[in-house]
DNA sequence: AATGAATGAGATTTCATTCAT
DNA sequence: GATGAATGAAATCTCATTCAT
């Protein structure tokens, strides 16, 4: 009973928590660090200004910190975790594949993405290196991948880490165009995105189109 | 004597003017606009504060404008200019030479396009879509460009305006990478540059390697 | 058995509220009244925020009242309690023994007579001229203890009160040395001590040295 | 002409620094320095809150380091400076005008002395010893002077040393009775000093009363 | 008795902007 | 053109206190 009632609390705690870094994260995103206040913030859930502060003892800045070092794990993962099982399918729908469960993890940590990308203060909390470093494992499995379909006779042999680097770039490019802003991203359609993943897998396959 | 006396006021207000927009990019570039107080601009300057608002009545937010709108149409110039006489080198020569011509344009532009990037308020002062037009269009000439190779018997014949969207791909993936700070790009190695021209080109010519 | 319970619950309450008491003691003196959030009084003693208005309705200011009232008459009661059973000595040894007697008194009141001095709150919750009374009520005894001395041909006969008034304003200056801080007082060295009492002793002997 | 605007326009600026400071010494000694919101200083001289910041970029702190260095060298030679010309009195003249000289120093001084008793921040600006040291210092011609008159027969010979720090003590215990509050503080009455000091004089001269 | 989440008034400070000189 | 003192709205943060559990 005593313990019940204390975890009730807990759990309101955290809620509240959870609640303002939600906010945090989508008035961030949307408005800028600078460009949002914490009072902001605190309107958005319906809190008390001094609130912020005994979750947070460190202010706005803490709240940045754990915000994008939470998401920065997590995101990694899921990249990885998203590569799993493509292996069975022909390669135009292994990379379709690829970009529909990409493009999931990036819809879900989409703010934080964008925080990244966008704010000076976060330069100062975590190592951008780190995050190009994510990019660059994240399709690190992706060179074997293609080695394993050119034994199979599925492609032609070739510089298979240019290959990735090269289909990555258009995934990249599409993704930083829907962070910054500047319209829909070039593979959004689908139509569009058939036609380039047909290209470069043609250019994969020996003949003559 | 009078007229002189004019004319060197003249000037030396251009040249005040000039400094002030001069200091407001480079600030803005490293410490983001909110981030940037408008004194810490005229201290850089060693201007009084209130002259600001001689120069522009508008404000702050004046400052932000002309330096987006002056360089904005200056950007899509360059990017254009340096694609002529490209036509006739060997292609892996082109594409060096574009990235090369492209390059400077960049770093030229460099502190304006990281505040296009990052700053929000910049929306609110020119459509970003306007921003992917001229990138777009930046590389309109090259689809052109490839068909005449392919009818020359350089290259094969292919899906051109993909081709194009693949290796412009690369190449933006390259600047943006700088502009974020996530690394040097993966264009600024030489040797790894012309790996990645070279599988490139090797897929648009017939031959098995 | 249930009252015994009760007796321990009661116990460790006058623990606590003394602990308490305690804490603000050693945090107000140390830090000021203002500068010390009550906050760090409850984290010092490990107790939860809310309970300290469980034993002190009034808040702060309640700690403060209760703190300064207990030590006022405790104090006063203290340096009168130490002039008792001087008569017997020597009149070197007796005023040495009273600085040892009130040194200890000091002591054992230093942190709140810190407060007193320095608070200025304190000045709406005690008359600061009780304190001056106080000081000057623990001297009372002295001018008659001198005459004493001086029928008895000890020493010479005098203006006894201002006698008192000038031994005493030596021993006050080395406490409020003490308290404020400046230094470790003229009297805490035991050869300058001995000095300035012979010296005052001697003015009061007959003879020329 | 222009340098004469340019002089209004500094010596305004001067006077509204000047006015800052004196109203936040009156304050913060009537309040307290944690006590006294800087808004209250700005209401006080009818000054914006932003103001405070050009004349004092460090903030409430740094006006109260202004304050206390500003006035603690000025205070020192003070002291001293009133000390010069006595040799020509009477010892007992002598000693009531010293008390007058320095009462006008104190009164003069009196809220930053009670600022420097009682604010803690103070310790972190300046060394409290050095405090000690000023009044050590100020007393130091006193033996000098004393050894004279004995030499001129107009008192004994004596610990001169001692007899200083004895008679300092009384003054000493006045303005700290006055800074406190406890009261007007014992040499405050005409009658009552003239006593005291006849009763110091007296013994430092031969006879018996 | 005990907890600590929640409140909100108020403190310090920043900063774009205005304006008299 | 040029100066920098002055303004005040708004931002961040602190802290005594309340209250549901």
């Amino acid at each position: 009973m005593e313990i019940e009632k204390l975890n009730m609390r807990q759990e309101q705690a955290a809620e509240t928590k959870k609640k303002l870094l939600e906010s945090a994260q989508k008035l961030f995103a949307a408005g800028g660090y600078k460009g949002t206040p914490v009072r902001r913030i605190n309107r958005d859930i319906g809190m008390a200004d001094g609130l912020l502060y005994h979750y947070f003892p460190g202010g706005k800045i803490e709240i940045l910190q754990v915000l994008v070092q939470e998401n920065f794990k997590q995101f990694a993962l899921d990249l990885r975790m998203r590569t799993e099982g493509l292996d069975e399918f022909p390669i135009e729908e292994a990379i379709e594949q690829l970009y529909q469960n990409w493009n999931e993890v990036f819809a879900e940590h989409h703010d934080v993405l964008k925080i990244l990308f966008k704010e000076n203060e976060v330069m100062e909390l975590v190592d951008k290196s780190k995050l190009a470093e994510i990019f660059s494992e994240s399709g690190r499995w992706f060179p074997g991948f293609l080695e394993k379909r050119a034994k199979a006779g599925e492609i032609r042999n070739m510089d298979f880490d240019s290959a990735t680097e090269a289909l990555k770039a258009i995934v990249m490019n599409h993704f930083v165009a829907m962070l910054v802003g500047v319209g829909p991203g070039c593979l959004s359609n689908p139509a569009h995105r058939k036609r380039l993943i047909a290209y470069q897998v043609n250019l994969w396959k020996n003949p003559l189109p």
